[in-house]
RNA sequence: GCCAGCGUAUCCGAGUAGUAAGGAGGUGGCCUGCAGAGCCAUUGCUUUCAGCAGCAUGGGUGCAAAUCCCAUCGCUGGCUCCA
């Protein structure tokens, strides 16, 4: 199995520390405002490689933080003048409904910044010990001249350029500036300014910088080297660099083996921004479209490619989807037969091939598009066959399809709860449901009189009725 | 300005040396009482056969280029909080 490392710029086999276990760790919302199509994407980019990884037997350890106290969430709580809990915590229920709703493996931890400052502090302590942090003023900065490897990182600056001194490490943050010994030095510990929440620390009250949470964590969820570290493209710098930098004057050692970045979400081919107006949320989406629906677009492209994001995409996304339900539910319904057929060998053979070729192409730095592609291709063979009048479909086939949906659903994850949804089974002692099953049986029969009788403008009509209704029924040949 | 990535048919989107996956939309056909779903064909140009173009643009290297190299244009991102 290959996986593109940014570390390296380089597609490398992917090989983990323990045998059969793998390490994750992966930056996840600061939360002061509702989630948008680019965290789902993001999201789902760590789901689908988890759920791979899972697949091929490896015990997936994922840690995903929720940062919880920062500049912008102080800001907004103070607008609106409440506690800054009472801004965050909302949003971090909501991004989790969403998670559920999308059908994401839960993380095997979701700390947040807030719980981890005791951690938080000890690491800076440490750091101070041994050299590679001071304390100034009530706040504490990371020296970035104590770590000669740092900005060496996602190859930043070409060998030619290393000594240019770019402005890049200019910093906004004019109030700690002057407290820095070296402009690129950055914070680990600020110290509290006037109306804004605090903790007691050596230094005096005050609250972690960006970068520090997530070495706390790492470190005291999953150790002190992990296998991969993901994130979005935009993390790349500073925080990234940032965290190895600390990390690794830590422990001494590597900090992730390999680093995952996420793709964008676009729009119109622009960058999804408020002040453009061209912003989506999740929880608008779900309203139009179903999850399943917004998974399968979301998977749609690579996970390292940016994504544009339109209506129209989803209109496809949503019509590809029925496409493959429709089918499954046709071999669901059917009824099989002991005997072998010409036909059904050839399908169960175009199972196999098609599910080899998805394989491969996960193997490869995780190909969803091409994964998408072959099982697009894989059933339209499928509905070639059993959608022929008289057929009949026979065990081994329906055997080696509903193993195939499984698979596919562990991995990609966009099947969930088919039988139900397939066969109609009433949820639960739901009784409601069964009783408007039963109705609509009543109604599709009495229609089917009608159409014997040839009474088209009344069937038609129900058809129509009952459309609006979002009931659809799709008729066959009348006996 | 510097750094990185991208530009593929009407549209969405794969493809990093061996001759453009897959889908959506359009058109024609099969099926249907009709519709939907599904299937088949077609969807750059000249067309009978066949041939010629073609992966932003212009050059270059190769037997062979969407793919490698150079230049140009355009877009996106990073350099400051970001998924």
């Amino acid at each position: 199995m290959k996986v593109y490392n940014s570390l390296t710029f380089k597609k490398e086999e992917f090989k983990s520390i323990i045998p059969n276990e793998v390490k994750m760790y992966v930056c996840g919302p600061t939360v002061y405002d509702s989630a948008h199509i680019g965290h789902a994407k993001s999201a789902m980019v760590f789901d689908i490689i988890h759920r791979y990884l899972k697949y091929k037997g490896y015990n997936v350890i994922v840690a995903k933080n929720y940062t919880d106290i920062d500049d912008k969430i102080i800001e907004r709580a103070n607008e609106k003048n409440i506690p800054f809990k009472e801004l965050s915590e909302p949003y971090i229920t909501e991004y989790e409904e969403i998670m559920v709703a999308l059908n994401l493996l839960p993380d095997t931890y979701n700390p947040r910044a807030t719980e981890f400052i005791q951690k938080i502090i000890e690491f800076i302590q440490e750091l101070i010990l041994k050299g590679n942090a001071y304390e100034n003023n009530g706040s504490v900065y990371f020296s970035v001249d104590s770590y000669d490897k740092y900005n060496t990182f996602f190859k930043r600056t070409k060998e030619t350029e290393s000594t240019d001194d770019d402005d890049l490490s200019s910093d906004q943050d004019t109030q700690f500036g002057e407290d820095k010994r070296n402009p690129k030095d950055f914070a680990l510990w600020k110290k509290m300014k006037e109306g804004e929440p605090f903790w007691e620390s050596p230094w005096g009250l005050g609250r972690p910088g960006w970068h520090i949470e997530c070495s706390a964590m790492v470190l005291n969820l999953l150790g002190e080297t992990i296998d991969i570290h993901g994130g979005g493209q935009d993390l790349k710098f500073p925080h990234h660099p940032n965290e190895i930098a600390q990390s690794e004057s830590y422990t001494g050692k590597q900090f992730s083996n390999y680093f995952v970045h996420n793709g964008f979400v676009n729009v119109d081919d622009e960058k999804m921004s408020k002040s453009l107006g061209n912003f989506f949320l999740v929880t608008d989406i779900l309203k139009k479209y179903e999850p399943m629906v917004v998974r399968w677009y979301l998977i749609s492209s690579h996970y390292r490619s940016s994504i544009n994001y339109s209506p129209d995409s989803l209109e496809q996304a949503k019509k590809e989807y029925s496409r493959l339900f429709n089918t499954i539910k046709k071999v669901y319904e059917s009824v099989e037969i002991e005997e072998n057929s010409e036909d059904m060998d050839n399908l169960t053979i175009k199972i196999e091939n098609a599910f080899e070729n998805i394989i491969k192409a996960m193997d490869d730095d995780f190909d969803t598009p091409v994964a998408i592609a072959e099982i697009l291709t894989l059933f339209r063979e499928i509905n070639k066959v059993i959608l022929q009048d008289g057929i009949i479909i026979n065990v081994a086939f329906k055997k080696s399809f509903v193993n195939f949906i499984k698979n596919i659903d562990s991995i990609l994850g966009v099947f969930p709860d088919l039988e139900n949804k397939v066969l109609g089974h009433a949820k639960g002692s739901d009784e409601q449901e069964t009783m408007i099953k039963n109705l609509i049986d009543l109604i599709a029969s009495l229609r089917d009189q009608l159409r014997k009788k040839k009474l088209y403008d009344m069937s038609d009509l129900i058809r129509d009725r009952l459309r609006e209704l979002g009931i659809d029924i799709e008729d066959k040949k009348i006996q």
